[in-house]
DNA sequence: TGGCAATTTGGCAAAAATGCCAAATAGAGT
DNA sequence: ACTCTATTTGGCATTTTTGCCAAATTGCCA
C-alpha cells in the first residue's frame, strides 16, 4: 500500500484531525454534544473574542462536524455527527492508559465495541 | 461548564488530535494497524526524508500513540492501543456523511456501538 | 578500533495556524 | 431609514508546524 494511492484518504482523514485538534474547538464540540448553541452562548462559555469563536466554527463547519441554521438574529450550531464526541472518548482512552498502564479501549462512562461485517 | 475548568481536558485532548492531524502521520498510524515497522521501512512506505519520519514518530509517540522497541540496529514502532483505528473509522464517517447524506457512525467494514455502563 | 547502516537531533527557512481589532453584513424592531 | 444586536470577514502580527540538510548518536560486525 503506497502512500501515493492512499494520500487522498489521508489528506481527508487530517482535515478532520485538524478541525478538532485544537482545545477551544474541541471543547465546543463537547458542549454541542449536550446543547445546540449560538455564537455567543458559545463566546461566552469559552471566553474568546467573538471573530475567533466565529472561525473555530467556521472550521468545524467546514470540516463536515457541525452544521449552521439561522434563527431570526443568531445563528445556532448543532453537531452533524453526534457519534462525533465517542470518538473524542476514544482519544480519551489514549490520555488515561498513559495515567493508568493496562487499560486500553475502556472507559467509566462507555465502552467502545467494534463489530466486523 | 466553563471552559476554565475543562480546559486541561480539552488540551490534552488536543494534544492527541494533533499528533493525527497530519496526512502523513495518519497513514503511519494505519500502516501500524497492520504491522509492526522500522523507521526505514515507513520512510520508504511515505517517501519522505528519515529526518522527517523519525520526528512524525516522536511526536506520535510523545502522544501516547504509538511504542517504539529497539531490535538491534533498529528501532520497531508499533500502535500503544490498537483502537485508534476504529477512532480513525470513526472520522471516516464524517468525510463519508458529506458524499452520502443520512449515514452516521456505519462504515461498511465495522460498526461503532457503545455502550453505556 | 574502524566502518557501516539505522536513527535521532540541531538548525533554519518556508508555510500554516492563531487571535485580536476593525470593518462589513444580516435581521429584528422602532 | 435608523438603531441595535448578532455574526462574519479582512487584515495583520505572532506563534507554531513542517521538512530538508548536516551532524551526532547508536548498534552491529569485521
Amino acid at each position: 500500500m503506497s502512500y501515493e494511492k492512499e494520500k487522498g484518504l489521508a489528506e481527508a482523514r487530517a482535515l478532520v484531525m485538524k478541525a478538532l485538534a485544537h482545545p477551544t474547538r474541541i471543547f465546543m464540540v463537547d458542549l454541542l454534544t449536550k446543547n445546540c448553541l449560538s455564537v455567543s452562548e458559545l463566546t461566552e462559555a469559552v471566553g474568546a473574542d467573538v471573530s475567533t469563536v466565529s472561525k473555530h466554527l467556521s472550521i468545524l463547519k467546514q470540516a463536515g462536524i457541525l452544521v449552521d441554521r439561522k434563527e431570526g438574529n443568531r445563528v445556532l450550531y448543532t453537531l452533524k455527527c453526534p457519534c462525533i464526541m465517542e470518538f473524542v472518548h476514544c482519544i480519551d482512552d489514549v490520555i488515561y492508559q498513559d495515567a493508568e498502564q493496562g487499560i486500553s479501549c475502556v472507559l467509566p462512562g462507555a465502552r467502545i465495541s467494534v463489530k466486523k461485517g
